[in-house]
DNA sequence: GTTAGCACTCGTGATATTAGAGTGCTAAAA
DNA sequence: TTTTAGCACTCTAATATCACGAGTGCTAAC
């Protein structure tokens, strides 16, 4: 068990060591601390938190860094949630208070103000589309040669794709396709759909509309997009700031990860509701090792839950960025819910 | 004027710097051209050239590097653009051949085929939005809570927004907006459209259809967004392997310039109809004078011109990439005439 | 005009040197 | 028993020193 003071020397250790990010000595806590003691008494109980494992060294005459155990003791024990400033509170009600139009605009604002905030990496996952049904089909002539899908879904994301107008095609063909999407598909899921699209519908088409054949292809390709779920992120330039002696290979893969979908939502835990941080080789992924990653949820109304989670150093600012988190996501949560409700 | 051996010589220690990177000194030139001469002849010819001030030494007693002048001269006079292989030829026709949906997703592809294939990175201009003229204005009412604006313009563009329906309109209102904007705005350019929207238009709404008058401000956003030219890149990380030597602080800005439509339209010259090369300084931008830019341009049937480049280090393998930008320039005119001729 | 030969230059990478921050340990003080 | 002053020790980071080699320019002979 810790005592008190060593509790206070572990909360100054990380602190510090957080805010310049070197190795801290028994002197720069006993400076920072009101503890009354001397260095030397500092210097035994730095080695006791060793001994514990909390702390290490990074040679042996340094100063101490934290452990993986002992950021882990330190969000689990000491980390409070640092209260948002105003003006954090204005940029949050500025972006999530104003008329939202889209689910898309939601996510990709909310990403760009979290990592303008934090000054780490901003990443926001839509809900899973697997569960996403259909709600809607529409397609609409634009012109002599281009046609325009929409599909919604009930998670309220809306999606389109143009496409040219196959030459044998005209209006009254757009409306059989249109009913026959409508009649065969909307109340499915997603997933569904594109399994449907695959087998029964091709039959349908061939019997009521068979010269749409060609259009049938690219409708599919629309359905198929829409069935990879959204993610969306802000401030990757910000690794660079954060985690400065990054060699380039590693930079270009890690980039080339979180632009993939795929990969971030395999990383993000979208089931534990609370706040999840992963440290270190905690995240277990190769290249993210020397990050910190913060997980939590936000409620699409009662239709799903989506993700949101920043990435940054082990030696992370946690107390701000929970602070900035938790506003922010009780503050998104209720969006949506007026969203939905409208 | 130089002779037929200092050509040589010029030609080969610009190749041998491109593909090592390293200054270039005598016995290398020596052993990688077929001239009968020694190192110490190729030495005199060496001190020849600097004297002239095409190649110059990065210190006193080290091999040559191509200057400013050096590679003004190769593109002008020696450079010879390659013959593409039929793997590239392939991987363009792939992408310009097949059957082309909408502009935006051309230039998308465009832009990344082009990197893939040099290695640097590759920025696609559209053609510039002030000339596009409005061709289509729709309103579509989604569902009870959703409306969409699309907008299509003579240069192909087909943009589209969703927005809230606000709860005091009903269709026949959306009906009514339709026929003002199409009766008043189509046929204008983008910037008159954004300009009536500012003046008369309200007016007119006002009279026809007052309670519109909170859409009228989401659809001017539509239009507003849609005076904004689009740009896109891609290969940005390339710069990683082509500048290795960054520093983090000019990275960074260096990204999020090229991440500004704004600085590329004034970077990239749309004018000039054949290759543009602009080499180190002559870029005339701080954050580029370590690179060089091709740019070129290609034609948008005859609606206008839009325009490509690539930006790579100023070793770039200058006749590799003109090869593979002018098989590439030409196939794109091609498709596009195509595209607005069905 | 060409070339062999040689002294000279300078960057690169390896090896010393030094200063300073920090440690652990000991023995005395509290 | 806990705290602390004191000191020897360790290791890093920065700087200086050195040797090597690639490359040059120059000279004198071919």
């Amino acid at each position: 068990m810790l005592t008190k003071r060593q509790l206070i020397i572990l909360d100054a250790l990380i602190r510090l060591n957080t805010s310049t990010g070197n190795p801290i000595g028994s002197k720069t806590i006993m400076n920072n601390t009101d503890i009354k003691a001397s260095s030397a008494t500092i210097r035994n109980e730095l080695s006791e938190l060793e001994k514990m494992g909390f702390i290490k060294k990074t040679h042996s005459s340094s100063g101490r860094i934290p452990s993986l155990k002992g950021y882990r003791f330190y969000i689990d024990h000491l980390m409070k949630p640092q209260e948002v400033t105003q003006d954090t509170l204005n940029s949050i009600n500025a972006v999530l208070g104003t008329h939202v139009q889209q689910m898309d605009d939601i996510m990709h604002q909310s990403a760009q103000l979290l990592s303008e905030l934090t000054q780490y990496t901003a990443i926001v996952l839509g809900p899973k589309a697997e569960t996403s049904r259909l709600t809607g089909f529409k397609l609409l002539s634009l012109n002599a040669n281009h046609v325009m899908a929409i599909i919604q879904t009930d998670k309220g994301t809306i999606e389109n794709k143009v496409f040219r107008m196959p030459k044998n095609i005209n209006e009254s063909d757009l409306v059989k396709v249109t009913n026959i999407f409508n009649q065969h598909l909307v109340g499915h899921t997603l997933i569904e759909v594109v399994q449907k699209l695959q087998r029964d519908i091709p039959l349908l088409i061939r019997k009521y509309a068979s010269n749409a054949t060609e259009m049938f292809l690219s409708i599919e390709s629309v359905f198929k997009e829409s069935t990879e779920s959204r993610h969306h992120i802000s401030g990757k330039l910000n690794i660079l700031d954060f985690s400065e002696n990054i060699d380039t290979k590693k930079l270009k893969s890690l980039y080339t990860m979180l632009d993939n979908s795929g990969d971030l939502y395999s990383l993000i835990d979208q089931i534990n509701d609370g706040f999840v941080v992963k440290i270190g080789d905690e995240i277990n992924h190769n290249l993210l090792n020397e990050f910190s990653l913060i997980t939590t949820t936000y409620s699409v109304s009662n239709y799903g839950k989506g993700a949101i989670a920043i990435l940054g150093p082990t030696s992370m600012a946690y107390g701000e960025t929970f602070g900035v988190l938790d506003v922010f996501r009780k503050q998104l949560t209720r969006t949506l819910l007026e969203y939905y409700l409208e």
